[in-house]
DNA sequence: TTGACTAGAACGAACGTTCGTTCTAGACTC
DNA sequence: GAGTCTAGAACGAACGTTCGTTCTAGTCAA
């Protein structure tokens, strides 16, 4: 297969991946059938089976294609910031800005229980991504900037109020923007877990 | 409908609700097929068609039936402890606790997608019981225990870790019980939104 | 430059299965 | 015997997937 060729953004694939996303976000993956994927993407039934095994295929691709984009985003924040207090305010400030800038992607990514329709993968808060984060924390407490204890714990507080913010915002339940409350989530969420002078 | 035998636990209903909440956690909701719920529960379509409208309406009690008996657990919390503090730290000794007794439970309640299946209803974070965890949070800044912010921030901030370790139990990340996270986790949790003195 | 050939991308009707639900008939209770 | 509950076969719709075919674009000999 060219690579060039199925890459495209027009491509079939492509038009395959956005139209699944966009669908599965909205109805759900079980309330999503294959004929609303080939008729919102204009690409037909036999195509489809042709770039992906079946439907569970469809998902997986979007799946990895996430993670991937996920710990790219993740490596260049840890090259360009210095201190685990700066890591991970920039992994809020991204998470936030792509739950605002591609909503589906981050109910996707965040929000989708995977398992009930990738049976294989391993839960969203064990996957690569999450475990950088985790890394993010023990630097911290490595460089004395985050009180020791135990590391599932201090990610957990760290991350989850954001999280949690997030979750809320996808559901509609937020009005303003997410960087509105940037600064009290961050303010809090770093209290808890900040070491004492 | 006779009440008195609408609701005891060998009655057909309560044998379906049962087999349902298994079953919906296991496989999740559209995995379950009605012809499941016949099998597992020992009751025949036509009796389960009896007692529900449909396979959506079995959902619903079971969603009701769980909300009742949160806003019911959360009243005797506010009923029972003084101080805002004490009455927060109560929540997640009972989410923790519902988590370990009755996974199936607190993965209904806190980690099934309802809107997929229930679309009538809001979503689980606005919904009763939360409230008045929300309520809980604004008592506090009234007594002057948690610094004033945002009401969401502060109720989201407080028990965003918590849930988010139950979850996190839930997939089976967590190898030891949530009690043993509890200090800790309600440690950072708490020192993010306490006023300072 | 043309025409024959080829690989793979695209197509969509049709298939067999499984789903939620309905229906008719029988059993039990008061 | 009227009302309530149980039983499970049967129904039609919708599903994911298959498959035989057509279309498209590239290659290469003459």
């Amino acid at each position: 297969m060219n690579r060039s060729a199925a890459n495209k953004p027009d491509g079939a694939r492509e038009k395959v991946l956005a139209t699944a996303l966009r669908l599965f976000t909205e109805k759900g993956y079980f309330s999503t059938s294959m004929r609303d994927i080939t008729r919102e993407s204009a690409v037909s039934t036999g195509s489809i089976y042709h770039h992906f095994k079946d439907k569970e295929g469809v998902a997986a691709a979007l799946y990895q294609s996430m993670i991937e984009r996920m710990r790219s985003d993740l490596q260049q924040i840890i090259d360009s910031h210095q201190s685990a207090h700066d890591q991970c305010r920039a992994v809020i400030v991204l998470l936030f800005r792509i739950a605002e800038m591609e909503p589906e992607t981050m109910n996707f990514m965040l929000y989708t229980k995977h398992r009930e329709f990738l049976p294989d993968e391993r839960p969203v808060c064990s996957s690569e991504p999450f475990e950088i984060m985790r890394s993010m924390v023990a630097y911290g407490m490595d460089t004395g900037e985050i009180e020791r204890c135990d590391l599932l714990v201090a990610s957990t507080c760290l991350f989850g109020g954001a999280i949690r913010m997030i979750t809320s915002r996808l559901d509609g339940v937020l009005d303003r923007p997410l960087d509105d409350y940037l600064d009290d989530i961050w303010a809090c969420s770093w209290r808890g877990v900040a070491a004492s002078r």
